[in-house]
RNA sequence: GUGGCCAUGGUGUAGAGGUAACACAGCAGAUUGUGGCUCUGCUAUCACGGGUUCGAUUCCCGUUGGCCACCCCA
């Protein structure tokens, strides 16, 4: 340590000194000498390192604070495709019929418990929960589901005109490592309907969530099953562990402990070995009540009604508990094998409303992950300058002025236009009209609009042609029908 | 939570055991009220902490973070 700071004194001399020596203009070079000159001076007089206080650190170069681990900063670069994703959403969900709706970030730990199942890891290791200043338990929700399931009681909904059909945008957080598609703070977008058990509602949700994507111009598969009711499920479960017991050594560590933990996932399990046992698993399908069968027979009779091509897949389960009978999971077409290629899924929870303390209500929903959408639409370079900026910034007017006089001047001459509805661009905090200029040209104006000490006395305007550089003296009071006439010219 | 790879200006990249180069972007300027070209200048204690060394940003270790895979999930 102490080694360190004999050291770095010599680098300040250094520095100027090479550097002078090529330089050529006066000016500028003794510029430079003066600022190091004085950097000289001051560290020798403090050469045992002083503490940095916080802030110090902190300011250093603008970092010193960093987003947290897992979570992103949305640029204005990257956020208006994400406000297309948003609108789309937003439009499609409109079209089918579901209301708009928010829940908190932070909800009661217990809720998530009670909905997702103790045992799952979402809420074993990956939930965000604190204690609240009364010491009550809070956390950050990992899913909507179950705020929603708990608004729909909390505001006696069974009382609306069933089903209820509501949709929802916001972060999500689970306290993961960070992976591809992954991250501690994501969005997601969903639907839910709730209070009614009909096929058509399930088929619905997946043509919603499907077309979701198609709009967005991702094609996609839907994998779908049926997992049957809590006790068909239970029943199932039962038989597939035995099953899996007398096959035990064959399969591997991971689903050695899922057999205990989740049977379920055992199925889903992408070693060889363990593949060739499950192919020859019981599967679920055979052991639904007729009932959920039935149902589920309805589900894919409807989707092939309203066209979305889907898949069987008997391996298909979900990791939350409160799933029943469907279930559905899209994966991009391009079947990549890589992790994380469900941009979202859903299914039937007819059980959860009233594990929350409602009385027995039938609902089904599905969400989408953001993010996932979002990569999936920049994945190849193609895709990305295509969504680069869709609502390009061109301003097709700029104004530019000059002086004190002019600016205030400009400020109330933009104000008005604004309120009539015309739009120009300009930015008053430069001082210099070149820079002024340069701005408009970046913004691919067709026009800029001058005004300077003298138009302010003569009450006039100077409106400059961008491309072929000629230029018009008008009326300030004739701005605004001059204009409309270029803004109609276009 | 486990493992692999990685960490240089705002961004994308070079680079060597003796303190950093390039491109783009940003800002300022090239005779004071005019853009698109050109030119000039400015913008990095090489993530943080420790070790090895005469000397490290370059080697080693740790931390943090990123990417990727597993677990799990969106």
């Amino acid at each position: 340590m102490p080694k360190k700071k004999p050291v770095a004194k010599p680098k300040a001399k250094k520095k100027p000194v090479a550097r002078l020596t090529p330089k050529k203009k006066g000016k500028t070079a003794s510029k430079v000498a003066k600022l190091k000159f004085v950097k000289k001076v001051q560290r020798p007089e403090q050469p045992v390192a002083k503490e940095r206080t916080e802030p110090e650190e902190a300011r250093k170069n603008g970092k010193g604070f960093e987003t947290l681990r897992g979570m992103k900063d949305l640029l204005p670069e990257k956020s208006p495709l994400w406000l297309l994703v948003y609108h789309t959403a937003e439009n499609i969900a409109k079209a089918y019929g579901f209301g708009y709706m928010e829940t908190p970030i932070l909800e009661s730990t217990q809720l998530f418990v009670r909905s997702l199942g103790k045992a799952t890891d979402v809420i074993d290791k990956e939930m965000y929960t604190f204690e609240d200043k009364d010491g009550s338990k809070v956390s950050l929700r990992p899913e909507a589901t179950a705020s929603i399931a708990r608004a729909y009681i909390n505001h006696g909904m069974h009382n609306r005109p069933q089903p209820v059909k509501v949709w929802y945008w916001g972060q999500m957080f689970r306290h993961d490592r960070p992976q591809a598609g992954r991250y501690r703070q994501f969005h997601q977008f969903g639907c839910e309907t709730l209070g009614q058990r009909d096929p058509v509602i399930d088929a619905e949700l997946i043509a919603v969530s499907y077309n979701f994507l198609f709009d967005l111009g991702i094609s996609t598969e839907v994998h779908i099953n049926s997992i049957g009711s809590l006790e068909d499920r239970k029943n199932y479960t039962v038989e597939l562990v035995g099953y899996l017991r007398s096959k035990r050594t064959y399969l591997c560590a991971d689903c050695k402990r899922r057999m205990v933990k989740n049977p379920l996932r055992v199925l889903d399990c992408k070693e060889e070995e363990c593949r060739n046992v499950i192919e020859e698993a019981p599967q679920i399908v055979d052991w639904l009540s007729a009932e959920s069968r039935a149902f589920f027979m309805k589900v894919l009779e409807y989707l092939d009604e309203l066209q979305v091509p889907y898949v069987l897949r008997s391996t298909l389960v979900r990791g939350l508990d409160y799933y029943t009978d469907t279930v559905f999971e899209f994966y991009t077409e391009k079947g990549e094998e890589g992790a994380q290629s469900a941009l979202g899924g859903g299914g039937r929870y007819d059980g959860l409303i009233e594990q929350l303390g409602g009385r027995p209500t039938p609902a089904a929903g599905f969400s989408m992950g953001i993010e996932r959408v979002i990569s999936e639409l920049t994945r190849d370079k193609e895709g990305r300058k295509e969504f680069e900026n869709p609502y390009d910034g061109t301003m097709q007017i700029f104004f530019a002025q000059l002086g004190e006089q002019a600016r205030r001047r400009m400020l109330r001459l933009i104000e008005e236009l604004r309120r009539k509805g015309i739009l120009v661009g300009s930015n008053l905090a430069k001082t210099s009209l070149k820079t002024q200029l340069e701005l408009a040209n970046s913004l691919k104006s067709t026009h800029t609009v001058i005004l300077g000490q003298k138009e302010v006395q003569d009450g006039t305007v100077i409106i400059r042609d961008m491309s072929s550089g000629i230029q018009e003296i008008v009326d300030q009071k004739k701005i605004e029908q001059e204009l409309r006439k270029i803004i109609a010219a276009k």
